[in-house]
DNA sequence: GCAGCGTTAATAT
DNA sequence: TTAACGCTGC
């Protein structure tokens, strides 16, 4: 991820700094990196999907962080990666078989008993899935911490806020891991940032033009130093062998124009370099400089900056590689985190969420520290559910066997995998290790679905897919706009199963629920489903066109806060 | 001196 | 997943 060895390079030009210096500031935040982290003390769990607590630490792991810059004064500002671009889809794929390869060889070891081994090799397998940074996006909306869904690349938005003055919500720095950022030109960014709000961090106007430090960057333009990023090798683009960051920089350095370093670099390493290397290299400039980012202001997606004559003309008018160019509408589903921007479905309003968002941020004897608050209501097993969907309503109400889940339940650290991610041998491998699988805890307890699926196909090509969805994706809202049905489904509701529900709305709450057996359950018994879909998309769409976001927002977010389920039953 | 490879440690609690 | 380190070969 990032560049090669830039931050090595840089070295001479990272300063330690204290977060607070941002005191009253806005400062973004790559959601990403952070999930990322939380994610490792959880990995067994997030990538078996599991449920109980354990899982949701990277919950915890996130939202501590934010306590602790909102306790700086700080405005975080939480940028989330959206779909990847074809450029970058190597490297993606690559990624991705890696992870699997690490995952199949944790099952293995599981199976063994080795669970010292699997769980280091779960470490390597963890992915963020959309699902978890929706787990999050919900959190993030109930504490009224301000997010946006990137269309693309989470680095370009974070560059576009930053090139943002404040009253128009930009942001001063970022806090990232990824050095990718310097490449996008972000003015200050903070690498290595620790719970106490200490890291390392990179100002680029202290390099660039700066004379008498080394390596100098004197008469470096922002795109000579982006330039030499893509030299040293970036996600976009590998290096040409045999260069690194130092000949990269010698070479910008010295001729002080890329095409002049282009054609050099062919003089002088010949066919070492790819026939196509140039023109790989200028798209790649062009995503940095260019890529399509999401503009709150117009709620369109526009480029990081204006595009260029040049590439009006060049690349036969065909610039789909800076992210190919979305509709308002789906734009702005995207980057208010109601639509999954890889698969283009609306993500399930269904509570996901384990965590436990009662976080208060102390640091009395410099030590600062979560604070998580039990309540009496989860205790006692109380269910609550919050719904965009009448049925689910008659469902819960008529077909809950609530008592028997009461008295199902075995101590809160009940750990319960999921077979939908599991093979055969997978499942009844970790059943014999004591774990119990969802179908068996959830059976007949599971709500009806609402979570909507439109026919997305699996094999093609990200950007073929992305059109596709999207087309299917309007289609389904015009068919929608007539369907009786909708009418009734707009406002989300509230819906209590249990008498102490009433008393589990100042709760703060929020247990798991199993979703993916929701969906299984949806497909196999629910001859509505295709309507439920387009539910699904309506309510989505509907933010925009017939309620003031505000106000929708507030009614979620509240709806969010009473949101208990389950629980001692996992 | 540098690139590039392999190994190892750290990430979180 | 990444950074850091050491080794090797150009």
């Amino acid at each position: 991820m990032g560049i090669n060895n830039l931050l090595k390079f840089m070295k001479p030009y990272v300063e330690s700094v204290h977060i607070k210096k941002y005191a009253g500031k806005r400062v973004g935040i790559d959601a990403y990196s952070w999930l990322h982290k939380g994610a490792y003390s959880c990995s067994m769990e997030v990538c078996l999907d599991m449920e109980g607590d354990k899982k949701n630490r990277f919950l915890q792991y996130f939202m501590h962080r934010i306590s602790m810059l909102r306790h700086c004064k700080i405005t975080p500002v939480v940028v989330f990666d959206g779909g990847s671009t074809t450029c970058k889809a190597a490297t993606e794929d690559g990624r991705h078989r890696k992870r699997k390869a690490n995952r199949d060889l944790a099952m293995e070891k599981l199976k063994e008993g080795d669970t010292d081994a699997a769980s280091e090799l779960f470490q390597r397998a963890v992915s963020i899935t959309p699902q978890m940074a929706h787990q999050l996006i919900q959190i993030l909306r109930s504490e009224n911490v301000e997010f946006v869904v990137a269309p693309y690349e989470a680095d370009a938005q974070l560059a576009y806020l930053a090139s943002l003055e404040t009253e128009k919500g930009g942001i001063v720095a970022i806090i990232s891991e990824d050095s990718d950022l310097l490449a996008y030109n972000c003015p200050a960014v903070v690498f290595k940032m620790d719970r106490y709000g200490k890291g390392e961090e990179i100002i680029l106007k202290n390099a660039l033009n700066v004379a008498g430090r080394k390596p100098s960057f004197m008469n470096f333009d922002r795109e000579l130093f982006t330039g030499m990023c893509i030299l040293a090798g970036c996600d976009f683009l590998p290096s040409v062998p045999g260069i690194g960051i130092v000949k990269a920089y010698n070479l910008v350095a010295k001729y002080r124009n890329l095409d002049r370093v282009l054609s050099v670099l062919k003089l002088e390493k010949g066919k070492v370099v790819p026939e196509d290397y140039p023109n790989a290299f200028r798209q790649a400039l062009a995503v940095f400089h260019h890529a399509r980012v999401y503009d709150a202001a117009s709620k369109k997606l526009k480029p990081l900056n204006p595009l260029t004559p040049e590439l009006l003309q060049g690349e036969n008018g065909d610039l789909d590689f800076l992210g190919p160019d979305l509709s308002p509408s789906i734009a702005v589903a995207i980057a208010e985190g109601n639509l999954d921007p890889c698969t283009m479905e609306a993500f399930n309003h269904f509570p996901q969420s384990g965590y436990k968002h009662s976080l208060s941020f102390t640091d009395s004897a410099s030590q600062l520290s979560t604070q998580e608050e039990a309540t009496g209501s989860m205790q006692e097993g109380c269910f609550t559910v919050v719904s965009c969907h009448k049925t689910v309503k008659k469902r819960i109400r008529g077909d809950m066997p609530l008592d028997g889940m009461k008295s199902s339940s075995e101590g809160k650290q009940m750990t319960v995998i999921s077979e939908e991610v599991l093979n055969e041998s997978e499942t009844s491998a970790l059943k014999k290790l004591g774990f119990r699988s969802r179908n068996e805890v959830f059976a007949q307890k599971e709500p009806a679905p609402l979570r909507s699926t439109l026919n997305i196909p699996s094999n093609n090509p990200f950007k073929k897919q992305k059109r596709d969805n999207e087309v299917q994706l309007n289609e389904a809202m015009s068919t929608v706009e007539q369907a009786s049905e909708v009418t009734e489904v707009e406002k989300p509701e509230i819906f209590s199963a249990t008498q102490k529900s009433e008393e589990s709305i100042d709760s703060k709450l929020i247990k798991p629920k199993g979703k993916r057996i929701t969906e299984k359950l949806s497909k196999q018994s629910n001859p509505k489903h295709v309507i439920s879909s387009k539910v699904g998309v309506r309510s989505i769409l509907n933010l925009k066109s017939s309620k003031s976001l505000d106000s929708y927002q507030k009614g979620y977010s509240y709806s969010l806060k009473i949101i208990s389920i389950l629980g001692n039953s996992l």
